[in-house]
Formats: structure tokens, sequence, C-alpha cells
DNA sequence: TTGTTTACTTACTAATAAGTAAGTAATTTT
DNA sequence: AAAATTACTTACTTATTAGTAAGTAAACAA
């Protein structure tokens, strides 16, 4: 079994959250396969194919997640999330939605709706978290949780850039920040 | 007098700010402007050039408006920030770090300094605002007024990125509950 | 009036991009 | 054993890109 196509879209996942969309080239990806740019257009006959996959499966795994820590209390929910985009941060990668949404008006049509189907997922999830955590007693804030969903990822989403730009202290300072905001304190 | 030079710069700022640095190329200028490449070559010898001078160009708009409002009350001050978000997006642009962040990695060195100089002087003249709202009585907050800083720039900057995929209604609700968590009502 | 600078244009190069068509060796199916 | 499919490669086209060199018309300066 071969795993070019998981391959390709791993690196092209890399390459989308380090240097942007239409930053990266078939060429980068065949260089570190080692395979011919032919090749990867045999499993994505256009960029915009290719893009449209890592997307997609990124919408997958945020299904599989949620899934997953359903039942996890709200602010442990909140707390994975807030791990994961540390993870990309220690690696230096910022999320998808971060480097995407600001090329939106370039891409093709295709890859400007699966865009939007993740952001959506991305909220959508959030805003279940927080509602969850608000009625279990581990998270409180005032307003809707669809507003607050949105300022809660927007600062996961500029974390990852502001603190490529401005160094390692930023993310830790905000996300601390932000937990202390609407987290309950145990203590 | 020619005003060419600074209509490059208009139309270049408007060009990142929409499609990104990497997404606009001098033909797009000089399409519009009618004139040729090597005319924008002729005051931009390089892409890095015009882009830094564009970033440098906000840098000292930010100056000035800090030096103009600075004896205004943070809250007001803050509001007048936002506003000015408000204007972009009303227009579809987004800001030029929530446009340059992303990219930051395939940018020429000279325009990552000058990407960081933005980034440092946003953060500090909102920084400045907010403690002065703090002091002043017109805002509240817990923590660190530059962790406080952080936040607020996060939101406006990724609210113009979301507002864009997502719809109209998006900027107003994150600005309006960002607003509500750190104004002091005045009913 | 002559020389120089300003603000460009014309014409070009070299590099890189996405995408295609035809071929091929190995594997799998019939 | 023959046929078909898989997983590619080689070789190519077309388009776009930043950047350069040389020329030019008009304004200005000496």
């Amino acid at each position: 079994m071969s795993d070019t196509r998981e391959n390709i879209m791993d690196l092209a996942e890399e390459l989308i959250r380090t240097k942007g969309y239409n930053a990266f080239s078939y060429g980068d990806i065949a260089g570190v396969l080692k395979i011919r740019n032919a090749a990867i257009h045999y499993y994505f006959p256009s960029k915009a194919d290719l893009g449209v996959s890592v997307v997609d499966r990124e919408i997958g795994k945020i299904a599989d997640s949620r899934d997953e820590w359903r039942a996890l209390p709200g602010n442990v929910q909140l707390r994975k999330v807030v791990e994961q985009f540390y993870n990309s941060h220690r690696r230096g990668w910022i999320c998808l939605n971060g480097s995407l949404t600001p090329d939106f008006l370039t891409l093709p049509d295709p890859m400007q709706q699966k865009v939007r189907q993740l952001c959506e997922a991305i909220l959508d999830w959030m805003a279940e978290a927080l509602e969850k955590g608000r009625k279990d007693g581990t998270l409180a804030f005032e307003g809707e949780v669809e507003s607050r969903a949105l300022l809660v990822i927007s600062s996961l989403l500029s974390s990852l850039l502001l603190a490529r730009v401005l160094g390692k202290g930023v993310f830790t300072r905000m996300l601390d920040q932000l937990l202390k905001d609407i987290e309950i304190s145990t203590k």
C-alpha cells in the first residue's frame, strides 16, 4: 500500500501552515518526497484539489476529537484545544484558518467553501465546549456562547501568528490570561 | 509634483490587505494606474522595498494617531481604534498584521523586521490606551495590560479575517462582546 | 542654449509556476 | 498467459513573475 498520497497531504499541510497556500509549490513537495511534480498531479490534479483535501481532512479530525472528548467537562475540553494549539506553536506552525483566511479572496472557489466549513466547525465545537463548561460549572463568562467562542478562537488563531513574530512568551501570556478570564478557579 | 509614488503605495496596501503580499504583482498595480511595471521599479526597485515602505507608512500613521489621541480617556481611545478596524471591515480589508504575519516566513528579511516593528507599535499603543483607561476609570480588566493588549489586538485582527469568511454579523458580535468585557458601563 | 535630472517606456531575461500528454515498469485481475 | 490497472516518470507547454538595461520626452538648471 502506497502512502505517497498521505505524505503529500502531510507536507502540503505543513507548507500551508508555515509558508501559506500561495507560497508553496508542487516542486517544494516533490523535492522532499523525491518524486516528480507530475506524481502529485496524479493524486491531486490541481492545487485546489490538494488544498481542499488538506482542509477536509482537518475538518474530519475536528469531528473525531469532538466526539472523543464530548463527555469531558467544559474546561477540560477547552484545555485540550488549547493544548493542540500549543503543540502547533512549538513547531512554529500556525493554524489552517490563520493561514487560509488571510488568503481567502485568492483561493479557488472550492477551497473558499471548505475554509468556511472549517471556520464553522471550529467555532461550533468551541461553542459546545463553552456551553457545557458554563452548565457544569467549570467555566464562567458573560454574553452569548457564540460571541465567546469567536473571541476564544480568535485569540488562539492570533496567538500563533503573533508568537511567531514576537517570540516565545507571547503564546503563554495570551493563553494564561484567556484561561484566567473564563475558567473558574478550583483553588 | 507627481503622486505616482503614493498611488503605487496606496494600491500596494490595498492589494496586501485584500489578496496578500505573495498574491499581488507589479502587474496588478501597473494595470490599474495605467503605467508600466518598470515605472514601479523606478520608485521601488524591489518588491521588498515597496512592502517595507507600505508597512513603514502604517507605523508612521499609528504614531500620529497615538499622539493625536493621547489626551483622550482610555475607553475613547479604544473605541477610536475599534472604529478604524470597523472602517477596514466595511471595505472588506483585513489589517496589515492580519495579512503579513501569516506570510511571515516567506517575507524578505527587511520586511520581517518591519512587520515585527508594526506588531510592537500597535501593541504598545493598545497597552498605553488600556493602562490609561484603567487609571481614569473608563476601563476595567484583570491581569497585566500587556496581556490584555495582546488579547484585544488579537480579537481585532481575527475579527476582520473571520468576518470576511463568515459574513457581516461576526465583526459586530465580536467587538460588542469585547467592549462589554472591559468597558465600564456609564448607565 | 546647453546639460542634467525626472519620470517614465520599450524590450528583454531568467526563474518559477501549474498543468498536460504520452510513455513505462510493476502489480493485479481475468 | 493476457489484459488491465496502478503508480508513477519524462518531456513538454503556457503563463506569470521580479527584475534589468537602454532609451526618451519633458521639465528644469547652469
